[in-house]
DNA sequence: GATGAATGAGGCTTCATTCAT
DNA sequence: CATGAATGAAGCCTCATTCAT
């Protein structure tokens, strides 16, 4: 309860934001951190007051993009729909909020991808989450008949595939926004409808890969 | 018409190859001008003869990496195969290529991945070329009738967003290795199968949005 | 008049036992202002009510180092027992004092020595109130006859020179505590059996400086 | 045989030179590596072609601080004198040559006492090297019959105890100079007459610790 | 009496790049 | 053609110190 921590967050959250805002204003990642206190309003050195290093900054900046995310699926998880439309829920909202912040502007969008590559672990730890619920739902899919002859984590990790330009920011970005919700339900669709074990007699795949 | 040229790109290939060899045993794009001279055994200011800047080098290393994916292709969509079989080998062939890349090193993977970031229109050369190759091989399958009520321009954007993982090499880094031809069998079923206009009646997927 | 004078006593006190125990604890006298108020659970713009500066503690600190070693001295002097071994105490007494310091932390030692050399004014005036005492001790062991032949001032001088590892801290530290009381014994020995002005005649040594 | 060395070593000659004389004009060793640039007529970062890191350079300086007074030590083990004159030029000559240093600039003397303290490693190795020699010559003695009754080891440790003013320049420097040939010459002497195993029945201190 | 906040000056080091020879 | 030498601009970070409250 010790109010000197509120102030040391007020001045955290004031550098994240002035970040954003050069990020915003010159694209890429590449403010110094004289640029940031200047256009804070305060010394390079007391910057350091509010984050020990440039990486501890960049840290914070990588983990907050995530909070609503995870609200979104936390939340997602426990409501009462159709499964199918529940799987396709947990992509498209996540979905809109994200693109919303890469029109509103693509460039810091495009740095939070670098920020990303700088500090993974705090990825890692949202998409193994982002697992973790997606799991659950397809756990429920599969109770009801869907994907039959595949196993579970099977499951997960095809349907993981097939999502990535609706999960994964990076892919968002290179496929340059063309990912959007109507596409999402078609896939979802044929998620739910065409992803199986083979079973053997039709047309399916054989191997062609001698070059 | 002068010699000079050849030697020219003689040192141009002398650098682009001594450059990876620094990546591959450092790991990461961290190699300076200096460490990159010393390496090819030439001086610093010798390596502005090849690249008129850092910059330079690392556009050639970005365009050298597509030169075989893009053969690839090129003598696949010739080829007379089955469509299915044919869109999974267009994908099949350049994964087996990206897996033994990455599983060579993983590092000079990670490396590229870099470079890519920063000569992005580098990449985009490359991916419209094999979105226009992908065409034609879904045009060939929607004449066989399959993606039934769907534009071609849908179709080729669709599938192209569930097989990332498969073509996309900052996706396949980022699921670990986790994408493999048993997977991409399955997925390419999927589309196939799966992969089509709304019919209306059934269990489609509906709106669930309201966060 | 005012109380407040004890206050800044007290505070004085704490800061440089602080600063002792930080250099016991972390090895070399590499503390920081914010460090040492940390440690003393104040601000540090408050330590500047009791030091004017950085430098005036290290001073401070220096100047109590010889507080103990000052009192041996002043004993000793009035005790009455014989010359050779009073001069024998004078530096025993102290050598253990300084020993065992040097045992319960040589790192905090090493530290006292930069601090010495930080502010040789203070060690100066222990150095020249100990080469006082040491001349009445001398001047009592000529008056029974020893060291025939030179001045007072020849005598102090020369057994200051041979006794500086059993007193000068720094050259202690430099023979890593490879001065113990047999070895002064015997040296005190040599300095009374062996000091005097040259006979002339045996086999002294001569000039061999040519090099 | 390659020339660039050359150039490199002119270089580092020259940034030592040039750290000498800003320490000679400043006194103390604070100068920075942009002072030693500016005053040495270069870039600071061309300093870095000459040295690793000013840690490195201090490094060097230490290291030339002993050659000279090395090659000293090498030539007078070879000489054939009697050992009491060999002993005391032993010491002699080199308290002339750091005599003549200290008088030359006590400033620069001085600085260099705080560069051993920051490089001991550079100093142990002299040291050593002084007290092998050092032996030699009191082995020789021994055979002649002085310090009766002392192992070597013993010999050694207590001569080097009682002429550090004359070889350890940071207790020369203590001691203001005040260590010349004339005190030397009784020192030694009052060693080859008066060091040896306690009789057992003169004058010989006893114990008068109780303070 | 005491604090938190803030600063300014400076420290070391790195590196792409240039240029005279 | 090729080099060695040199640079300048910048980057991150540290710390004693001050000052309004």
């Amino acid at each position: 309860m010790s109010r000197p921590q509120t102030d040391i967050e007020a001045g955290r959250e004031k550098l994240v934001e002035t970040a954003e805002q050069i990020i915003r204003e010159r694209g890429a990642i590449t403010f110094t951190i004289a640029d940031l206190a200047a256009e804070a309003g305060m010394s390079q050195s007391n910057v350091y007051r509010f984050f020990a290093s440039k990486d501890a900054l960049a840290e914070e900046m990588a983990g907050r993009w995530f909070a609503d995310k995870t609200a979104i699926m936390e939340k997602l998880v426990e409501e009462d729909i159709p499964v199918r439309e529940k799987l396709y829920a947990f992509f498209a909202r996540r979905l809109a909020v994200m693109q919303q912040r890469f029109d509103e502007n693509p460039e810091l969008f495009a740095a939070y991808m670098e920020l990303g590559d700088l500090h993974f672990e705090v990825i890692r730890g949202y998409v193994d989450l982002a697992d973790h619920y997606m799991a659950i739902i397809l756990a429920e899919a599969m109770e009801e008949g869907y994907f039959r002859g595949l196993e579970l984590d099977m499951v997960v990790s095809l349907v993981n595939m097939m999502v990535q330009p609706f999960c994964n920011p990076r892919v968002m970005m290179m496929l340059n926004r063309a990912a959007d919700e109507e596409k999402l339900r078609l896939i979802i669709d044929a998620i739910f409808d065409g992803l199986h074990a083979p079973s053997g007699q039709t047309g399916e795949t054989e191997l062609h890969l001698a070059g």
